[in-house]
DNA sequence: AGCATTCTCTACCAAGTGGTAGAAAGTAGA
DNA sequence: TCTACTTTCTACCACTTGGTAGAGAATGCT
């Protein structure tokens, strides 16, 4: 693999466990096993190299949920598939949900960009959800909210880990599988018409 | 004020705001108008500072939830005057809040002790949810998974100040009231029991 | 082979880090 | 006023930080 790729592929999981100010260049080079001035000869400087992280990451997640969205109908299934699939990611590669909670809390101008990088797709998010409840098959509310909503509450469920395991919950992949089961049901009573 | 509370109100700032790594005790003591070595001096070390924060931040939120339980009585009502307890604590001092968020993902050994201080609190939840699901009051379910998923809907919904602004969606108190009632109706509709 | 390009290295640097030692200043009781 | 104690200060230290300058290697093209 490219040298570059795997500065950006530890970057990525060091800022998002650690943090941007936890991780120090040097640090970062003695795991990759080459020397910090190799990691600016590509990245100039340790603020390009989280935004290459960062892009990468939301690469990354907009890859997963346009997926999930291709691979299935209109209406709960369809959220079921978004959740699914953000789970899938927060099991194989949590630090990338931790990268974006990293980036929510340093602001702009950093969180700027990346909200940017992420509108196509809470703007077509949104859109759905909007067609969605015009239909009935989604209980009527701001949309906006919603999706924020949710997003916090997939990310809490999927990113708090080490929450869990302090609070001495196990973490076997059947413990993420019961929780993300709970949280499903907690958003389809919240989001599906009593009809359904 | 003493100087030693002073210096308390600031860190816990600080660590909320700009993470445990992202805070100098030299800006901190900047800020104060005083010298590094006055803080070192009430607390010997930076981590013993951030310690005194976590307490202090537990002692706030414990005493808010428990007003909130003392004030409400069981059922629905209960959870309403907590979320709205949270949530005022949100916007009066988001840094708290950013505290334990910042203390979660620090992990051991900061996050175990802060967990232990929680622990009657998440302890009295739990019990008093299996009371209430066995009462019929409360949709039937893991409490203890109920605990996170409510815990870090709230925790979300209370802590993505910046990431809504990035966004674009305004923070006046009036549209933080909408977040909230929004996130009641959320809650609401996944936890209580279609009778009511 | 020679040459240019791409990459990684050694050697530094100025600034900032948490922390120590101990002097100076304030404060209160006798 | 003398004394004991608490508090804040100046001065300093070893270490780490992100970043620069430029020398050596690889690598591939002709």
């Amino acid at each position: 693999m490219k040298t570059s790729e795997r500065i950006l592929i530890a970057a990525t999981s060091a800022f998002g466990e650690n943090g941007y100010d936890g991780t120090s260049l040097d640090s970062l080079a003695h795991d990759l096993g080459i020397r910090k001035q190799s990691i600016l000869y590509h990245y100039p400087t340790k603020e390009a190299l989280l935004d290459a992280s960062v892009s990468s990451a939301i690469g990354v997640l907009s890859g997963v949920l346009s997926e999930a969205v291709k691979n299935s109908h209109d209406g709960w299934e369809r959220i079921e598939a978004m959740v699914r699939g953000v789970f899938r990611l927060a099991i194989q590669r949590p630090e990338l949900l931790g990268l974006l909670r990293e980036v929510s809390r340093l602001g702009p101008p950093m969180l700027t960009k990346a909200v940017k990088g992420l509108e196509p797709l809470i703007l077509g998010a949104t859109k759905w959800l909007d067609n969605e409840m015009e239909k009935g098959r989604i209980v009527e509310s701001d949309p906006h909210l919603l999706v924020l909503s949710v997003y916090s509450a997939i990310m809490g469920a999927a990113t708090e880990g080490n929450l869990l395991e302090a609070m001495g919950i196990k973490q076997n992949p059947r413990d993420v599988v019961m929780r993300r089961k709970e949280l499903l049901r907690f958003l389809k009573s919240a989001l599906i018409p009593i009809s359904s």
